[in-house]
RNA sequence: GGGCCGGUAGUUCAGUGGUAGAAUGUCCGGUUUGCACCCGGAAGGUCGAGGGUUCGAGUCCCUCCCGGUCCA
């Protein structure tokens, strides 16, 4: 949703003293700044070309790190305290799997001023990954990427903590593209422009130098509502966004952006495919993608540049490759950033991107020929940035270990796909175009493959120009609303922040405090002992007594660092004092459930690999989960390993420590590792500590000692999606309970099976054999009368037209078995109608006629239908010539419809 | 989280509302002893689960479970 802003939000002082015009560009229309009286266009491509390739304008920079390190120091020595990158999944945010830009870290908490910034003003270079450009990546050598880094300086501004705000960041940001970055300010024009993502919005300048725009900086301060209205925010966010590749390309001069950023990593990969173009041929195609439409060229669009230039066709296609390899670079680079913080490929949420990424590489070597350079590829790349971003390299034989698992689910789900594709293209059918979609929407395999598939069968499959604009149509709904706040119908931000206490001592159950504010059911004190709900553990329960009187608090909940208490019964007076009482069994529980379910997260990282992440949990009294990622099915020796490992630690009796850490600190000593339940944002985290195990970032209520936990037992384990197993346990007493009642029922199989409880599995598997074995002497024993039962009822037969009529009603068989018995007579007496009746439930019935009946064509069917009808009661009948089968709606007297039935068999017969 | 495809013999799959099938593997017998041997026979099924419609459901409808896949 675009916003137009009026124009006086860009009239900038600093732009007016600097000696800025305002023009409009001739070629888009957008106004923009720029010291050159002479320009008539905005300066970014498509509007003018790229002017850098080639050459190199500005400072001399080889590499991305020199721009991300100048960048950071700038602003590190203009007063921004320097903060580390955040994770590239942002599992803080529901509404968001990526982080996609700097200011995601500060969303929602910082920008909405419900907890402070890290520092303000702060500067930050945070990996981003975006997927909506995929399919632009390569195309245009460089311009879009999945991942980037995005340098971002933030000031939060509020009512009375004024930090900066439109003046200093131009100035700021002309500053560092000239004097730090070498550029001259004629070529750098500030495009006006408007921004809108998060629910946030505000006006903004874009910035632009050689046709390549190299930051964005936005002014955030109206918050959008639904109807699509503003009101302003009451903090207003300097976000800014100076995109490190792009500097980089920039001031290198190179001829893509791949070549600028990824260095000797291009070098490798062009193993795969050779990409050595002419330089000259590279500028120019740099060029000409710069001043194209859709921002790159389409094949026919490739064909008569290369022609223009007086170059082979065969460059097309050696275009074409490079491209294709800029992609799997791009990808990769995504996919292991990825896949080093905890997400497991898999058929839905985050770890589905991944799949996606690594999939789409996949079909790109596959076409190279080269699908298992995939893996090296990747190691290159963990190689190539572990030097900046460490915890890649220490998680480098995990990424691979799910790589490679992960490429053999997509090379099955391909072999499945090639049969399918196959089998539909037998008879040189044409694959319609129903067809291709339903593959690939359904099986996975992209109409390109289709089309490999079949050309080797010498079928020609006709691939619509829209097809992917097909499947998304197909994918369209409404988006649903977001999720709802709680409304409080009060504000709660009139209130001091709760005092915590239950941080102070857990086991502290009894506490006075003073009550704040009653607004009907809800209460809010001085400070509490009762934990709200957050971090998967659910709220204390307890009472509150006063004046002799007691009411039950049922519910506690966290708004804006205000404790909200939900009360059953009567309701204290504001200014008194009450006395807090915490359900001290539902406490400790909850506390063995939490302080265990960091203990399974560490022992699944011991018995499975580092590649272990909480994907999520939920704690309670009985019954606590604990989801981890992991891509295959936990094995019941991995359970059992897992199940005793965590024991293990408990029985150590090691120390709980708690302690609150400054965030650098924290993540210095124990890693990133310490985000297991998302990143918490706040300049200090409260980090829960078993030594040599596990330490994490939780506010949540622990035992003092592992000890204290009891017996941790797993009861189940399921998979929820493809690469996230859940395990559900029990602790303490709530163990026992579970182990008990285990016994109940083992000795209750003892006294039914009459065994002692070690025979019992052998009992029942004998058991089972002899019942399956019985019931198939049974069936024999039957089949054998049927035999002989036949042939009773054929000696016995009448006569009528010189067919035998062969009747029989029994209420002991049912109708299967009188299927049987009529097939077995009417082979042995060809010359026979045979009807068999049941009137169990209703009346039932079959007809079979022989050979030789047949031959006077006679169709039971036909006969069964009209027999049905003649009774008059209501049912049906059917079947084929020789057998049919009919029933009525309800039951009669077996001598009335034999009677009735073979009347109307005489009448048929006679007539035949 | 949503859409789509699927779940039938150990395995791979076929199966217009009307008697559950093929191929392969297994077992037995014969034949043969040089490479997917061959011939004959047998065993092997809660048709994912539960409801509903119907005289009758593997098949149609609903709910759920499981797998695959595409999209958020």
């Amino acid at each position: 949703m675009k916003h137009g802003f009026s124009e006086d939000e860009y009239r900038l002082e600093f732009l007016k003293k600097s000696g800025f015009y305002r023009k409009m560009c001739v070629k888009c229309g957008r106004f923009f700044w720029t010291l050159d009286p002479s320009r008539d266009n905005c300066g970014e491509s498509p509007c003018s070309p790229y002017t850098f390739v080639g050459r190199r304008v500005g400072r001399i920079i080889d590499e991305l790190r020199q721009v991300r390190s100048l960048f950071l120091g700038f602003f590190r020595d203009r007063g921004h305290e320097v903060i580390s990158p955040y994770p590239v999944v942002c599992r803080w945010r529901s509404d968001l799997y990526l982080t996609d830009a700097s200011i995601v870290d500060f969303q929602p908490y910082v920008t909405e001023g419900i907890i402070p910034p890290p520092a303000n003003p702060l500067v930050i270079s945070q990996p981003c990954i975006r997927l909506v450009d995929v399919d632009m990546v390569g195309k245009t050598i460089g311009r879009h990427l999945t991942i980037f880094e995005m340098g971002g300086h933030h000031a939060f501004n509020s009512e009375g903590n004024e930090i900066y705000w439109k003046e200093d960041t131009v100035r700021y940001g002309f500053e560092f593209f000239t004097h730090e970055m070498g550029l001259k300010g004629e070529d750098l024009t500030f495009v006006e422009s408007s921004w809108s993502g998060g629910g946030n919005a505000g006006p903004c300048f874009e910035v632009i130098s050689h046709g390549l725009e190299v930051a964005t900086l936005v002014f955030m301060r109206y918050k959008v509502h639904h109807d699509g209205s503003l009101t302003e925010l009451p903090i207003r966010t300097v976000d800014t966004g100076y995109g490190m590749e792009r500097i980089t390309w920039l001031l290198t001069g190179a001829p893509t952006g791949f070549h600028a950023f990824y260095g000797e990593l291009l070098q490798k990969a062009s193993h795969v495919s050779a990409i050595d173009l002419p330089p000259e041929l590279l500028k120019e195609y740099a060029i000409a993608v710069s001043t194209s439409k859709n921002k790159f060229l389409k094949l026919e669009e490739k064909l008569m540049f290369v022609k223009r230039l007086g170059f082979t066709e065969d460059f097309v296609n050696r275009l074409e490759n490079m491209e294709n390899l800029f992609k799997a670079l791009d990808h990769v680079k995504s996919l292991v950033f990825i896949l080093s913080e905890g997400v497991v490929p898999s058929n839905t949420g985050v770890g589905y991107l991944a799949r996606l990424l690594l999939r789409k590489t996949a079909r790109i070597l596959d076409r190279f020929d080269a699908n298992s350079l995939l893996l090296d590829l990747a190691s290159w790349e963990l190689e190539y940035w572990g030097r900046d971003f460490p915890s890649l390299l220490s998680l480098k034989d995990s990424i691979l270990n799910l790589i490679e698992i992960e490429l053999k689910k997509y090379r099955r789900s391909v072999d499945e796909g090639v049969k399918r594709v196959e089998a539909l293209i037998k008879g040189n059918r044409p694959v319609s175009v129903e067809k291709l979609v339903e593959i690939y929407d359904s099986h996975g395999i992209t109409p390109e493959q289709v089309a490999d598939i079949s050309f080797k069968k010498g079928v020609e499959i006709k691939i619509p120009e829209d097809f992917y604009s097909m499947i998304a149509s197909r994918h369209k709904q409404p988006k649903g609303l977001e999720e709802e706040s709680i409304n409080l119908g009060f504000d709660e931000k009139a209130f001091p922040e709760t005092v915590k206490k239950y941080y102070e001592d857990p086991a502290l159950l009894e506490l006075e405090a003073k009550v704040l504010g009653v607004f009907k059911d809800k209460i809010i004190f001085d400070k509490t002992i009762f934990y709200p709900e957050g971090g998967g553990q659910p709220a204390d329960n307890g009472k509150i007594v006063f004046n002799g009187k007691e009411a039950f608090v049922k519910d506690v909940k966290t708004v804006s660092n205000r404790i909200i208490h939900f009360i059953e019964g009567p309701v204290p007076t504001v200014g008194s004092i009450v006395k807090m009482i915490v359900d001290a069994d539902r406490r400790l529980q909850l506390r063995r459930a939490h302080t265990a379910t960091h203990i399974i997260n560490a022992a699944a990282r011991i018995v499975l690999g580092n590649h272990v992440w909480q994907a999520g949990a939920q704690k309670d009294v009985i019954e606590s989960r604990l989801d981890i990622t992991h891509p295959l099915p936990l094995t019941e020796e991995e359970i059992w390993k897992m199940e005793r490992k965590a024991n293990e630690i408990v029985l150590a009796n090691i120390d709980v420590e708690i302690r609150v850490l400054p965030r650098t600190v924290a993540e210095r000593e124990y890693g990133f590792r310490i985000y297991q339940g998302g990143a918490v944002p706040g300049k200090e985290l409260r980090i829960v500590k078993i030594k040599g195990f596990d330490a994490e970032a939780c506010g949540g209520l622990h035992v003092n000692k592992t000890g204290d936990i009891g017996l941790v037992k797993i009861v189940k384990v399921e998979r929820i999606q493809d690469g996230v197993e859940r395990i559900i346990f029990r602790t303490g007493l709530s163990s026992l309970d579970y182990v008990r009642s285990l016994e109940n029922q083992l000795s209750r199989l003892e006294r039914i099976l009459e065994v002692p409880s070690n025979k019992v599995p052998e009992e029942v598997e004998r058991i089972k054999t002899e019942l399956k074995n019985l019931s198939k002497k049974i069936e024999k024993i039957i089949e054998g009368q049927l035999d002989s039962l036949a042939d009773q009822l054929i000696s016995k037969a009448s006569e009528e037209a010189g067919v035998k009529v062969v009747f029989h009603s029994s209420d002991e068989l049912d109708i299967s078995k009188l299927i049987t018995l009529g097939e077995k007579a009417s082979k042995k007496e060809p010359n026979a109608v045979i009807l068999l009746a049941t009137s169990i439930p209703t009346t039932q019935f079959v007809i079979f006629a022989g050979e030789a009946v047949l031959e006077r064509g006679i169709d039971c069917s036909l006969l069964a239908q009209q027999i049905v009808k003649n009774l008059g009661v209501g049912g049906g009948a059917g079947g084929r010539r020789n057998f049919a089968k009919g029933g009525l709606a309800t039951r009669i007297d077996a001598k009335v419809f034999e009677l009735q039935a073979l009347k109307t068999i005489r009448r048929t017969l006679q007539i035949y």
